[in-house]
DNA sequence: TTGTAAGCGTTATCAC
DNA sequence: GTGATAACGCTTACAA
């Protein structure tokens, strides 16, 4: 490994003109700036990260947090596409991207526990159980914290705007024709599930309809939708002309419920889902559905952690940044 | 921030003493010991990542790879699936994850120059641009590296058996009565692609059969393989009664673009997928295709980087390891 | 403009 | 067993 010493030695200088000339300070006269990057280049001098982080108390890296106990993480392309974005925002500003960890070689080590240890800038809370214990002390930390779709109190969030997209739903339904709309719910621990709910309610309920026919699927896949779905013709006697379902695999599932129940899609009942997930064009029928902009929530995720980590004013306040969605009709309703 | 001076001056003793407690060494006496740890917790000790590596020269971090020009990266399940996995077994032995970036601060780096700044112990190539020039630096640098699916030569990789799951496909549509199989290839800069094609002829060569019905998809997605399948019409007078797709999106294209030319499918053309993607299931009709096994293939490859990072003898061999596949038949074959 | 030296928080090598 | 003390590679006052 090539050092700053080894440099200096080579050309016969100060190893601390080595280290102002490599971060372009201008207290080096030019042409000594210019010897000095060259030799580097040409000893292959690459620096330290961890003696440069030891030394600055920067550490130019951002933690990304999955709480793993839920089943939905990385897999899940809605966050996958959100971390995706997130991750191109910030390295193009130097930062790099760390998975936030709870073992370190062979100790245990909390959330903030592991942020101290790296000394981490900010942190990305990507899924969460909302329950967690050491997400609390994380909060409460000061360290910048940012989170998408996770309902966290006192901080920050970006999050699809489910008022939005759940009044779209209700509203197209309403126009072509729905007089019994039911809502297929994820599940509550979920807290775009519970904002997806209330907006159901609200939004029935200013045009005096009712919004009794709920169901709350156990999870946001496939099976929860089926099940969820047969358990509703269990628990009601009517029918509904329309089901708004809080994901799109929570749609799908109760189509093909639907199916095996005999009700056709959509001529007896509409089906619409929540997500857009890519493959939902190509499904039988292609579903109508709320499309996330999966884009624009980690990018603006990643600019409101960077504000806090720059201190810029009003950066850490817990405001929700609700993105805007989009109603994509398909064949799912009629 | 609590360090383990803080702790020798509050009992009185030595910071190499605290440093050997908290490291549990027995060079300690058990009263320090317990006296030492009861210090450090009551104060809020956590170790410091830097110091410790700066010191140690044990980083503890494996670097990601994604060549992000590729628009094949994260998002795409089947790799995020692999990352989960891969993720899940190394954290468990202690290791951070951190993606690799070409950017530091305001400064550039070459993915080696990353992996010396940052001093990691191994690293993961997912997806990969073959002609990048970095890699190759990377590659006879020493460090540790596994591969999945990126078929960079010299370099211990982990990929599904593509020949095994190849075969399989071929028979099952013989043995349902196709004559003519023709190919919907992935685009030749992926090394799954080439193994696929490569297959296909070898395995229709062994039957006799023709194997030059073959088109390559600009791309893996939906679109490449609708517009794969129409150039296949405009190439070919003949028509085939079987399509094999290097993946379930250009399979899905493959279908949606029959359907527009008045085939049904299966009954005059059977198609045939490679991924297994979730919702395969879910399409009209539900695909017939070859599952890859990514907690397998994470799982694995993280195995062989370790056993790399930990020196075992054969640990660097260039051998591919292929993991099984199977065949999921659904309604899209007859 | 350049050099000296202290410090960042650990670990590791010696003495004692 | 315990304690000084020198690394680790870098940044940064402060001197020169």
């Amino acid at each position: 490994m090539v050092t700053i010493y080894d440099i200096a030695r080579k050309i016969g200088c100060a190893s601390s003109t080595v280290s102002k000339a490599l971060n372009n300070s201008k207290e080096v006269s030019d042409s000594r700036k210019a010897e000095i990057l060259a030799v580097a280049k040409e000893m292959g001098y690459v620096p330290n990260a961890n003696a440069r982080r030891l030394a600055t108390k920067q550490s130019w890296s951002i933690g990304i947090l999955f709480s793993e106990d839920l089943n939905i993480g990385l897999e899940h392309h809605f966050f996958s596409g959100i971390l995706q974005a997130f991750k191109t925002y910030v390295e193009d500003l130097g930062y790099e991207v760390t998975f936030v960890s709870k073992k370190v070689g062979t100790q245990s080590l909390t959330y903030l526990e592991w942020c101290k240890y790296k000394d981490i800038d900010g942190i990305l809370i990507v899924t969460v159980d909302v329950n967690d214990e050491n997400l609390n002390e994380l909060r409460q930390s000061g360290i910048p914290i940012v989170t998408v779709d996770s309902g966290l109190i006192n901080v920050p969030t970006v999050i699809s705007d489910n008022f939005q997209g759940t009044r779209m739903v209700v509203e197209y339904l309403m126009s072509r024709g729905a007089k019994r709309i039911a809502h297929i719910a994820g599940p509550m621990r979920s807290f775009s599930a519970m904002e997806r709910l209330e907006a159901f309610k609200t939004v029935l309920g200013q045009y005096e309809m009712d919004a009794s026919m709920v169901v709350e699927a156990y999870n946001y896949d496939f099976n929860s939708g089926r099940n969820a779905l047969m358990a509703m013709f269990r628990a009601f006697d009517e029918v509904p002309d329309a089901i708004y379902a809080a994901s799109d695999d929570i749609a799908l599932g109760v189509i093909i419920a639907l199916k095996e129940l005999g009700y056709k899609v959509p001529e007896d009942i509409s089906v619409v889902g929540f997500d857009n997930i890519e493959l939902t064009r190509y499904t039988s029928p292609s579903l109508t559905t709320v499309a996330q902009d999966k884009v624009r929530i980690g990018t603006e995720a990643a600019k409101r952690l960077i504000a806090q980590i720059n201190k810029e004013a009003d950066a850490g306040q817990a405001v929700i940044n609700r993105v805007p969605v989009e109603l994509i009709v398909r064949e799912s309703t009629k």
